[in-house]
DNA sequence: TGCCGTTGCGCACACTGTACGCATAAGCTG
DNA sequence: CAGCTTATGCGTACAGTGTGCGCAACGGCA
């Protein structure tokens, strides 16, 4: 696939008239795209779909729109609109305006678990406005706390990549779960003989059953276990600036 | 062996001849599905394409594979097979076992960039054999280490939770780049006019741009990000066994 | 020999993304 | 006002998708 000539493919780049907007627009896409997704999953975003929601045809929004790759970069960037960082105020408090941007960052995917799905294959999302806002408020943070220049990158990253991994994987579980159509309990114990079965011959998988035991509240030990492994990161980078 | 030359038989009408090969079984689809996968992408993989790549027909895959869903999820749990995680040995060398669990992981993203989209939407692929082996093994590992039984499991989530999150993102890179058709430095180049314009408002993004401008190569700087997260993560933890 | 369960596959259906071209409407110039 | 340019909506069409259904051929068994 040869590549066109004109200078750079991706939503941000491409340059856009600014006219009133008649009835559809762009923003009104990405808005109903993400209700959409949110009501019915990823698999149900389609351009026909998308279109009859908002009472026009499937291609009209090809106007707005150059393809849907393009649609799922907007969506994905609209989505990070929602995360907030707290302003940098006090550099000694840095650990817990980290921990609230974490958690905010992780609020948002567990409030669109689709993004998951869609984080693996958009690249250049980092070039969308609220993207480059969050990041830029998130490095002023890092440097603040004392982090030098370059590893105030790397600091971020490594918190990022933690809180985009493990919503990964609650995203894949909530996602499972709402496709059954069943409540957490029910599911899980629709599950139990298939884990009992799987993890037969691995007797330290078993207590990871407990998580399954419908007991304790599923919500609470997920947001135990995230915070968990923050603390840890937070932590490890913790130590390394006071050295 | 008896040849019936009865009538006129021609070779278009000749049944089919016998079985010379293994046919069509499940191990190997989910092979040829990989490679694909491997060399034209996500979007590559449709059973159609998969069956003619077999030599066999689209819905032939059917009566080995429910359908295409439960086809992800064995590829899925096909390439986590491909992770090896050291023995346990020593349990005071845990730090530097992970710390090759966590690499190998990685690679494994690294060789097959399209797990990362799928990862967000197949759920339940933990309880594939290859998942199940390697999460005994992994939490062997750090139950050894000394954490207690249920932070074990936190431990290990937190640091695969790390790994899967700067996957995801190093993924996104690379297929966007393997798509643009070019070399990384080429794509990089033809990149930094819209980053610029992007990040103008933002000074703190703008070392980032570091990253893109070629003198450095962007392999080694992504396995120096990725060892620095994953250091402090560790360190984290380190220092919660010692407490 | 006849039968039966397993496997491959052709066909069909509903659905997808999107290129193309036409019809309309809104703005500007005169 | 007319006339023109441009932006927008949409109908049609095409190639490609997942997959349910039923038929045909085979291997192994009675």
């Amino acid at each position: 696939m040869p590549v066109d000539e004109q200078p750079i493919q991706s939503v941000w780049t491409r340059p856009r008239r600014k006219r009133d907007q008649p009835a559809l627009s762009q923003a009104q896409i990405v808005g109903e795209a993400v209700r959409l997704l949110d009501v019915e999953g990823v698999d149900a975003l389609s351009m026909r779909r998308l279109g009859t929601a908002l009472n026009a045809g499937a291609t009209s929004l090809y106007r707005h729109v150059a393809n849907r790759d393009e649609l799922v970069e907007l969506v994905v960037d609209e989505v990070y609109g929602e995360i907030s960082v707290p302003e940098n105020s006090d550099p000694a408090k840095w650990r817990a305006a980290a921990t609230v941007g974490a958690q905010s960052v992780r609020a948002m995917i567990l409030r669109h678990p689709w993004v998951a799905s869609l984080l693996g294959a958009v690249g250049l999302s980092y070039l969308g406005p609220n993207v480059m806002r969050l990041n830029e408020r998130m490095l002023n943070l890092f440097e603040a706390a004392g982090f030098p220049g370059d590893e105030a990158d790397q600091a971020l990253s490594a918190v990022i990549a933690y809180v985009v991994g493990v919503g990964t994987s609650e995203a894949a579980w909530l996602t499972t779960l709402a496709k059954s159509g069943r409540s957490e309990q029910e599911w899980s114990e629709h599950l139990r003989p298939a884990i009992e079965e799987a993890s037969r011959e691995y007797p330290h998988q078993r207590e990871r059953i407990a998580q399954f035991d419908g007991t304790a509240d599923p919500e609470q030990f997920r947001d135990e276990k995230f915070r968990y492994g923050l603390d840890r990161m937070l932590d490890g980078l913790e130590i390394r600036l006071k050295r």
